[in-house]
DNA sequence: TCGAAGATTAGCT
DNA sequence: GCTAATCTTCGAT
């Protein structure tokens, strides 16, 4: 099991997993170098209080993906973890582009390959996704994973945008890459 | 029904 | 560094 993802694993070996890891919708998309991870028993995660019509899918099966509206303003990509049933998942921060740059730069309307996809608001628009990929599994189109058959070097930190559970180190980022959102330190 | 908070970003000082 | 933009969600009334 070297190339793939498990993703009944907790929230916290998925998020260091999935550093490295190619992922791809439609053919866009590039390497996962920031992720963050939820659980159930988190003040922080959406699935704190139990289901709830928005955070439905996370109560679902594992190695899906879930979608929601921040701020009013933007999407958020998760993928969900654990057994069906617990409310655990990832969020995906940022990624470095590889595939269809030039697709992202139309969606994003920037030049700048930086600034596609450093953070969980910008990856989304730049990579299409919509509340329509809200559930939809991750082994099928379009989305495509690959995963590369060395571990990358991880760091970790605390978890940004959040009230809650400020001090929990479940920010994780690809070492030295310059694609993540914010320096950790 | 009402209202407050929010896993963000871009643009300006 | 600070703040406006923007609107859905959910718990409380």
């Amino acid at each position: 099991m070297a190339n793939v993802i498990d993703f009944s694993k907790d929230s916290e070996t998925v998020a260091r997993a999935l550093i490295g890891t190619t992922v791809l919708i439609d053919g866009v998309g590039g390497r996962i170098v920031e992720t963050e991870a939820y659980d159930r028993e988190d003040p922080a995660s959406h699935s704190f209080s139990g289901p709830t019509p928005r955070n439905a899918v996370m109560f679902g099966p594992p190695g899906r993906v879930y979608v929601y509206r921040s701020y009013g303003i933007h999407w958020c990509l998760n993928f969900v973890c654990r057994e069906e049933g617990h409310g655990a998942g990832v969020l995906i921060r940022a990624i470095e582009p590889t595939h269809g740059i030039d697709r992202m730069r139309e969606r994003r309307g920037v030049e700048d390959v930086r600034l596609l996809c450093s953070g969980p608001g910008r990856l989304c628009q730049a990579m299409g996704v919509t509340r329509d990929f809200n559930g939809l599994p991750l082994d099928a189109p379009p989305f495509e994973l690959i995963v590369p058959g060395r571990r990358a070097k991880t760091v970790s930190g605390p978890r940004i945008g959040i009230s809650k559970a400020i001090d929990v180190p479940w920010r994780f980022g690809l070492a030295g890459s310059m694609y993540v959102s914010r320096p950790f330190r």
